[in-house]
DNA sequence: TGTTACACTGACTGACTAGTCAGTCCACTG
DNA sequence: CAGTGGACTGACTAGTCAGTCAGTGTAACA
């Protein structure tokens, strides 16, 4: 028989281990890039020797991807959560941008190791199918789902739901690297606002400009 | 006084052989990433030794701005000249997507550099004003231009043109990376249409949505 | 033909780092 | 208190690579 026992104290430090390592993995791949983080300092930032690291992780590669898989299974689900709340398909636009921006601009270690693993992504001529890659397939699941629903209402004019969904990615990901790159700080909302209505206005019907709300 | 002289023989050698150090740089920073591609490499790839190398550049972050700044230059030149030259602002639009999505496709490797950099940029904490960085300032400069324009005469509503134009840009840049790493060859006249409507779309003045053309 | 200048070469150096493993330390047990 | 398991350590290994420089081959000239 196979007992499920609750976590021990072995198991529960392990867990503690592990979440100290992810964090400060996270610090070191943020601030250098895959390449110049090195094993002695991410062990320097958790407080513990290198030989340690390789007790819960195989290896560098290893641990970046928990690392990375973490913050982009924690980034799909608020942005879903957002989508999916949202009352109007233009406010779902809205959510998807908003809680995207907000988030990286409070993680910035994960917007720098984001950027990086997509660069990476695209610079691979064989193409590693890895848990990076997996990870951001379905970024925009739910926000296509939205404006399928919202083209098949006719809300908005026949778009490729698909298409669209990505391009909304594509504008938000540009505005967050502008912000991270010039270290504002300020009240993103303007620019919120801005995508989100041209966007949407992108998506009247011809010859019927919807109303702002 | 100071004599102009028309280039000697070394002269005309030593710029043959920086081309070919260009070019092999290019091949290998484009398929390997600045750093897992090494000097031996491109020494290879240009057929000299690796000395050479170093006769012309001083560096490996050299050879790369080098590089990196003559396909940039030659980028934005091509942009600049296809948006000034278009009849109307959506055909501007039109063009800047059109004009860099087909250089991006031609120059694979180009482009992977260039997502390289940009992430690298992205990256850096203590940001380097370099080569790569200023030769990424005014990309977006002529269409931004234009946009002006129209919203000056009306043809499009009161919009931030500065804003829009990187919206293009971003839009652009997601495109050419989603079929750089599908491998995508086909036309891409349709993705291109259905960016410029969708802006050109989004830029209508309220309640009077513009012919297609 | 002998001499010189110098572009070019590639073996070498020094610095760096992923991953290893023999040894240490300590919490727990009997 | 002695004994034991295993979590933890950090010096070490084996390999990589940017950059150097003493030596070579040859084109140009006297």
């Amino acid at each position: 028989m196979t007992t499920i026992t609750k976590p021990s104290k072995d198991d529960v430090v392990a867990a503690f281990r592990r979440g100290a390592l992810l964090d400060a993995a996270r610090r070191v791949f943020g601030t250098k890039g895959f390449e110049q983080a090195t094993m002695d300092a991410i062990a320097d930032e958790a407080g513990v020797a290198k030989g340690t690291i390789y007790l819960y992780y195989p290896s560098k590669q290893s641990i970046h991807d928990a690392t990375f898989a973490a913050g982009t299974a924690e980034l799909t689900a608020l942005t879903d959560a957002g989508v999916e709340a949202a009352p109007t398909p233009k406010a779902a636009i809205a959510a998807f941008v908003h809680t995207r921006v907000a988030y990286f601009q409070e993680h910035p270690d994960y917007f720098r190791m984001y950027v990086t693993e997509v660069s990476r992504i695209v610079t691979d001529r064989a193409p590693r199918k890895g848990v990076c890659r997996t990870a951001l397939d379905g970024h925009t699941r739910a926000l296509q789902g939205v404006i399928e629903q919202a083209v098949a209402r006719g809300d908005v004019r026949g778009v490729d739901a698909a298409a669209t969904a990505l391009a909304v990615f594509d504008l938000t990901r540009g505005l967050v690297a502008r912000r991270v790159l010039t270290g504002a700080k300020s009240d993103a909302s303007r620019d919120i606002a801005f995508l989100t209505d041209l966007i949407w206005a992108g998506l009247q019907p011809s010859g019927a400009q919807g109303p702002t709300a």
